[in-house]
DNA sequence: TCAATTGCCGCAAACGTTTGCGAAAAAGGT
DNA sequence: ACCTTTTTCGCAAACGTTTGCGGCAATTGA
């Protein structure tokens, strides 16, 4: 239980003053070279190391960066925040992560953690419900960078980071109908989330635009098993698809079920073609599914880059987007 | 950019000084309820949060739980994470999430931030090569609760909590072996890592007392996709295998793959059992796999109550064991 | 009425660090 | 030898909070 080294600690040690100790840890030009030598071995002897919440106090800085997904059990999530930590590790900055579980009270609750924390940046997905941003944004005015990603807010002034929703169904869209494919069951999820309204509409937009609206259903499942029983039922009808989209991985894994249970041979039988985050499932079927990726790991990237931006004096607001990619498998 | 309420600064309003007001936020007995009240109504309106680092740097305590992974992009992590949150929440902790990708240095730089965040705890999963595991021994000594999980120092006296690996092992081969299977293929992971060591020998030991050792053929795969080639490689000879058994999730990505290939029919032509995390993956087959469930999310939440146990005085050496779960699926 | 108790509050030090400013000592210039 | 500049360092305040202690006034007890 002894106790850990401090610069006073040091300070006294060398007869030097605690101030001439400080600077010389950092390397400060009015320092001689023989002090900071004889400073430093001192500091790595008594293996000190500098009290963060001395530095944060005195400074009003912190090096953490606040994250605010839905869930963390979520694996376009974790790939965000696999790569947000790659990134803030070299610039020694530390993650505090918080779960809103979707729930805008908690949201709040977690935004108070952040602001009690001092926190450098706010990194945050909005739920769905959430209305109210402006804590958000007041948080933004007083200095603090905040960067909405995923799931962000529609008309509001603020930075944001996004995958391009209706690039990634557009390329589904046109990849099936250069296939040439007679009938499509598309099926998205909740249809009062905003990423749903997006890539519904630019998918059958893209339909529309050559004249093949007929030969697009659209069904709409909140759950994976909710996607494999419209499938069960489409399937059941006489006139089949011959090709599925699914909106995300989640109606994936219901649509992948039906086939299985229906023994359907893919692409002979029936076709498939799905949005994903890192194609991390559509690999895991055979045929090897084909997707278009939305990647959770490049958006970290990305999120991060714009937060490094904003700090640096691109403070304007900026909308930033995240490319599609197209990745073949067999499965059409 | 206005500056932040500060105990300073209600107190300056209310004509009161720091330390009353510091008081009557925490309900202090020595306060009288009237200027509790006021003091109370003043913090609302001027939105008062207390400054953490200030609080910190007095008390010399954190509201910080250090958590150093290999990985946060793996399912069974994701649940762990999640699943301390939960809990941390309840009791006003915050998570500081590191990775160490499966590096000894990585590892020790996390404990350095932890050190330097004065973390109120610590919960590691050392990676395979990890030889010194004494500076977490060290922090422990110092008083700050280090919890290893999942991947635990063998010998070292420390805290663990870790998934029962053994009966894990024990129950699949039970239950392959009360299903009278002929030949198992058993495929592991990479041998030099002690989670399969430990399921190994349990396995093979389970089928050995019963003199029904000749029954099974042992296999190694470090990823999914050699796992795929070792089942194609196996299901080649005339004499199949009438059951596998996969040691984790990814190996029985590969071998569901095989099967897919293989067009085998389940579980008629082939029968199949895992060791799964959360039993996640297994359910999205179709026909459902029948897993032996360790699961993450109940790991997370051991793991925190033995650091609250620690907490509460129960600082004696302890290791906590996760006794798996049989999940009958439809494979065997 | 006086002493003892109680209720309520303020003073001041301390936590470990950063940093503007000033000062002493050394070096340089003439 | 004297003035100026540079090098090198220390003083002290500040960041916002907690907490032991002491003090004043009001209450109680006889």
């Amino acid at each position: 239980m002894e106790s850990r080294a401090t610069l006073k600690n040091i300070s006294h040690i060398l007869n030097l003053s605690i101030s001439t100790v400080s600077r010389a840890l950092k390397n400060h030009p009015d320092i001689s070279e023989m002090t900071k030598k004889k400073v430093q071995e001192a500091a790595n002897m008594l293996e000190y190391e500098p009290n963060t919440y001395a530095i944060s106090l005195r400074t009003d800085k912190s090096n953490l960066i606040g994250l605010i997904v839905p869930f963390i059990s979520n694996y376009f999530y974790q790939s965000f925040i696999s790569a947000v930590e790659e990134d803030a590790k070299k610039d020694g900055y530390s993650l505090l992560i918080l779960q809103s579980a979707d729930d805008p009270e908690t949201e709040i609750a977690n935004l108070k953690v952040c602001r009690a924390n001092r926190v450098a940046a706010i990194f945050i997905c909005v739920s769905p419900t959430t209305k109210d941003i402006s804590p958000f944004l007041k948080l933004s005015k007083s200095g603090t960078p905040v960067v909405f990603f995923d799931k962000v807010p529609a008309y509001e002034a603020c930075d944001k980071v996004c995958v391009a929703d209706e690039d990634a169904a557009i390329m589904a869209a046109e990849e099936i109908i250069s296939k040439k494919k007679k009938k499509v069951l598309a099926i998205f999820g909740n249809p009062s989330l905003s990423i749903t309204q997006k890539r519904l509409s630019a998918f059958t937009d893209t339909f529309k635009q050559k004249n093949l609206s007929k030969k697009v259903e659209i069904a709409y499942a909140e759950s994976a098993d909710a996607a494999r029983q419209e499938m069960m039922r489409v399937f059941k009808t006489k006139n089949r698809p011959d090709t599925v989209f699914c909106m995300t991985d989640e109606i994936l894994f219901g649509v992948i079920k039906a086939i299985q249970v229906l023994k359907l041979k893919m692409p002979d039988e029936v076709s498939l073609i799905t949005i994903s985050n890192d194609g991390f499932f559509p690999k895991l079927f055979e045929p090897e599914i084909t997707y278009i990726e939305t990647s959770g790991y490049e958006l970290g990237k990305l999120t991060f880059k714009r937060m490094k931006d904003y700090l640096a004096g691109k403070t304007f607001i900026q909308e930033v987007l995240l490319p599609p990619k197209l990745v073949h498998g067999k499965s059409i």
